[in-house]
DNA sequence: ACCGCCCGTGTAATCGATTACCTAAGGCCC
DNA sequence: GGGCCTTAGGTAATCGATTACACGGGCGGT
């Protein structure tokens, strides 16, 4: 493979001009065309690995998310990755799983790799290595989920907004028992949608009692289908569950089929994140919609900003509420 | 950040060896213990870019899949990543929409960032950055999708087992007016899997006539279900219907819904690609499921074998069909 | 006509590792 | 005790770019 000494040698020329005509600066007509032509002669390619190197950055940002096989970081993944090669950045994705161990692991690598930057959606709460991140000075991005002792700017969706539109809805629809499954305590987003949730409730005098929450110790199928059986178990049962996260609620929804009942006569449902295929499920799902390619767009901007040396603050998006069928009223058009 | 001249002064040795300490080359103990000592303090890890300048590998993969929110190549990415990881490799994903322009800029980008080998599960037919990547000399596999022109190993699935016991499946159940909504015509998987699934039912007696087998114009949920009104339209609608990618077949799956036809009483539906919430569904679906860890696993040993030198054969693993409620007979436990 | 400036270009240092080559010292055998 | 082999470790070249600095020539201003 060609390299710059190639290219100077056929054109006649010494590499820093080389160099300045593929960079852009000080070229000349005369000299400019004979270098330009040697290039397309030999199929010239830089290495970005000496330029790296040489100019101590490697135009790649590293994206930690918890779990690549949700959809929904799925789609927050790849609409990171679209706005990153926009802007002229690759992107190496690590799946921690859910664990912290795994985690550091990857931010290791990466910072090991001296990626320009950082995205990190992460699972638990503390992580030693996200701290020695920090320290290193790479630029670092919390996305979806903030973390307390942290000092870099998070790009999340604000539940608020559809929650209180949802709490109408039911309101609307007299769904008056409403239950919700979340996320394991301590995880801040699902804390927060609780708290937000039960606060538009009380707007419209309607209770959430603490035996209505169920917390699953994960976010899987499996997790949600157990926190709906158990609020169905109650002596008093809910009229509307409402799940904080996509996959729990399609448990929940295997444990209403299992049980024979039907969705929305007896049960309204409703997830959190809007992902594709719930417009496909029966009845389809109504849910909170999170603006997730905007989320990604957001966090590649707010880590240019870092790297390019400017504060840059946290990023809100709202959400909205997806109105389908499951809550027993058709979408009004 | 410390580099390697650091820990070199600071444990009163040359920079060679620190190297040969940390490659594990000439050690003695001594010197040894004093070098880890400075690594230690310094906090120094090796940057890899200066490494990969030096001895021209990257340890980095390069992955190009056609649609990363598909969830079978979300899957296969996940396993790809994570066995390279396990190798001690990291992965830069590269989505390439459907578009083959894409996906010669991604191949671009991956070659220029010297990547040590490359796995294509490739849009369409020919791309001229392909050709180039093998005569760049960059390890090259090809994943789920083979390519006539291209001279390197092809990692797939082979669908006539499962589609065997798939015609046996429906003859059984006495379908014998069976359908397949199929990929666009020049897709090799696609076409592979109706020859083959045309042979398996030849075996049974039972026809596959052309007008009961649609192609879609692209894999997503709209070509399916514009394929599914096509086949319901018939003067001589199937009983059976067989979708050749997953997102085709919830398409279609939403078209029997709109047409108040019941699953499996008035229509079998079986999907190609067994992903997770197909289990979720009502009913589930049976599909035939591809051993999706194994490919990506089996791919990033192939691309090994072909960086290491060596003559990689392609390699064909079998698919089973995954039998759920989709085609009128309970799962036998 | 001379001074200085700017423009275009070359020379060489540099980024941070790996590694070929060399040297010095120690051990062993005869 | 001298020659030789082995071992430990230092010196410096190298990977392929970018870029600070230097230099020469043309040109405008006075």
């Amino acid at each position: 493979m060609a390299n710059i000494k190639d290219v100077a040698e056929r054109a006649g020329v010494s590499v820093a001009t080389v160099s300045r005509v593929l960079n852009g600066r000080a070229p000349v007509a005369e000299t400019r065309d004979r270098v330009l032509a040697a290039v397309a002669e030999l199929g010239y390619r830089p290495n970005v690995v000496a330029r790296a190197l040489r100019t101590a950055r490697t135009r790649t940002f590293g994206l930690v998310i918890s779990d690549l096989r949700n959809p929904f970081f799925t789609e927050l993944a790849d609409a990171v990755e679209q706005e990153a090669r926009r802007l002229g950045y690759s992107l190496i994705i690590g799946n921690a799983g859910e664990s912290p161990g795994q985690q550091d692991d990857y931010i290791r690598t990466l910072l090991d790799r001296r990626i320009d930057g950082l995205m990190v959606s992460s699972a638990g709460t503390g992580s030693s290595m996200l701290h020695e991140a920090v320290a290193s000075g790479t630029p670092l991005v919390l996305l979806d989920r903030a973390l307390p002792g942290i000092a870099a700017p998070c790009v999340r969706a604000e539940g608020g907004t559809a929650l209180r539109e949802l709490a109408a809805h039911l309101a609307a629809l007299g769904r008056h028992r409403p239950a919700v499954i979340v996320a394991p305590a301590g995880t801040p987003t699902g804390d927060e949608r609780l708290e937000q949730f039960r606060a538009a409730l009380a707007g419209h005098g309607i209770a959430l009692p603490a035996e209505r929450i169920a917390a699953s110790p994960d976010l899987s199928p499996a997790g949600g289908r157990e926190m709906m059986r158990r609020l169905l178990d109650l002596p008093g049962p809910p009229d509307a569950v409402l799940a904080t996260d996509n996959l729990m609620a399609l448990g929940a929804l295997d444990e209403v089929r299992a049980r024979g009942l039907r969705i929305p006569a007896d049960l309204a449902l409703v997830a959190f994140d809007d992902v594709a295929w719930f417009a496909h499920l029966d009845p389809p799902l109504t849910a909170v919609a999170q603006p997730t390619r905007e989320l990604g767009r957001a966090a590649v901007h707010t880590l240019l900003e870092r790297i390019e040396g400017r504060e840059a603050p946290s990023v809100l998006l709202p959400t909205r509420l997806v109105v389908r069928r499951s809550c027993g009223e058709p979408p009004v058009h």
